[in-house]
DNA sequence: ATGTCCCAGTCTCTGGGA
């Protein structure tokens, strides 16, 4: 069984290379984040054809998750119980109230679904931005609720994997340079214990083979050619919990599918599984 | 590092987000 992860920056602009990346890596689970996508919007009908399902949450502009399967899906969750609003735009200034709306539902960056016998999140952390703003409190919050999800369904010990863009790289190895991070998001001892904190409910970092370089890194900014100087980060994480970690037979970051004309700014993840000895 | 890409609305440019 073949799962992957990958935030796609767009699903509609990223279709195309979408497409022709599922019928050559043939995944049988695929988690996508920021598809930026109202679920009725989501091209389930050209992923269709390559025989996937789709599970979609999306609120149109920013955001969006998804789960695509060709091992079917079933009891689909959309958000977390309890999940966070961001109510930043209302402390800003009048002009930016003027601009931006207050948010009055949660985003799109959390869904559950069973494929395949697996319990399957495709997630996106929110960003954070800098560490002394509302939308920096806003992830910690969102990783709170999402420990409390997970959790709820850990307890069964049936297999469950909880993947995607974490917005969080785990140690210092998981930067290019961890002294350009200094201050930032993406490193401070606050996200990295949410993420300490998930590993505490017994979920396992299946750390991907990086194919060239030192580092599996998954994401590189589309400016000043940090993907070809190997200037990434580990941000999107395969979590997963026993029953899937010792049926993992390899895993790798799919860093072709960040070259060429038009590539996401992240690459995927790909994990291969044996089957379920039952 | 701040060199690009993507989105929607103000719509062949701009501002916001990452």
């Amino acid at each position: 069984m073949r799962l992957a992860t990958w935030n796609v920056n767009s699903v509609k602009a990223r279709l195309p290379r979408l497409l022709g990346w599922l019928e050559e890596t043939r995944p049988d689970v695929v988690c996508l984040q920021e598809t930026k996508c109202r679920a009725d919007m989501f091209p389930a009908a050209e992923v269709g054809e390559l025989g996937y399902e789709t599970a979609a949450h999306g609120d149109g502009r920013w955001n969006g998750v998804a789960v695509l399967s060709r091992v079917g899906v079933a009891d689909v969750t959309r958000g977390l119980p309890g999940e966070p609003v961001y109510q930043g735009a209302a402390e800003d200034d009048p002009q930016t109230r003027l601009t931006e709306p207050v948010l009055t539902r949660p985003e799109a960056r959390a869904i559950g679904a069973t494929c395949g016998g697996v319990r399957v999140w495709s997630l996106y952390a929110p960003n954070g931005r800098t560490p002394d703003s509302a939308h920096y409190l806003y992830k910690l919050e969102w990783f709170a609720a999402l420990r409390e999800a997970l959790a709820a369904e850990l307890s069964e010990g049936a297999p469950l994997v909880a993947c995607g863009d974490y917005n969080v790289a785990p140690t210092d190895e998981d930067v290019w340079d961890p002294a350009v991070f200094t201050g930032s998001t993406h490193v401070t001892p606050a996200e990295r214990r949410a993420l300490a904190e998930l590993r505490a409910l017994g979920l396992h970092d299946v750390i991907p083979t990086p194919m060239k370089g030192p580092r599996p890194y998954t994401y590189w900014d589309y400016r000043a050619g940090m993907f070809h100087k190997d200037m990434g980060m580990r941000i999107d994480l395969f979590y997963a919990n026993d029953a899937v970690v010792r049926r993992v037979r390899s895993a790798y970051v799919d860093r072709e599918a960040r070259k060429g004309k038009g590539p996401s700014d992240h690459a995927p993840v790909v994990v291969d599984l044996d089957t379920d000895p039952g």
